[in-house]
DNA sequence: CTCGTGACTTACG
DNA sequence: ACGTAAGCCACGA
């Protein structure tokens, strides 16, 4: 049974375009606080799988950052497919183009 | 209710 | 660039 604020989180994830990408920080400013890492929590359980991208989901540097609760190659890999995928492209465990890709704040108030 | 933990971030050495 | 520390908030024991 998936809590209010994450239920919040996933709403909000799941207004991202394919195509972009979003970071933790940027979901907890779009819920009005700071919650960085509660938002990692919320990803962590991710009951809803399939309905919630969260692959689009990176680190504040463009990093990759965690998958599957790992961050090993097997898994930070499988994350790369699915964004290049939707036409992210990943360098080495970065975003290429992190500028450009990046939903930001405002255009969820938007 | 209190405490420890964490798919985080920023700042400082 | 890298490690450490502090700050934030939700969750489970």
């Amino acid at each position: 049974m998936p809590t209010e604020f994450q239920d919040k989180v996933y709403e909000i994830l799941k207004k991202v375009p394919k195509g972009r990408v979003v970071t933790y920080k940027i979901l907890a400013e779009a819920l009005g606080c700071k919650a960085y890492q509660a938002v990692g929590t919320a990803m962590r359980i991710n009951p809803y799988a399939p309905f919630v991208p969260c692959h689009r989901v990176v680190k504040s540097d463009g990093s990759i950052g965690y998958f599957k609760g790992k961050n090993t190659y097997a898994a930070m890999n499988e994350k790369r497919i699915m964004l290049e995928n939707e036409g992210v492209k990943v360098r080495e465990n970065k975003i290429v183009d992190f500028d450009v890709v990046l939903y930001r704040v405002e255009n969820f108030k938007k």
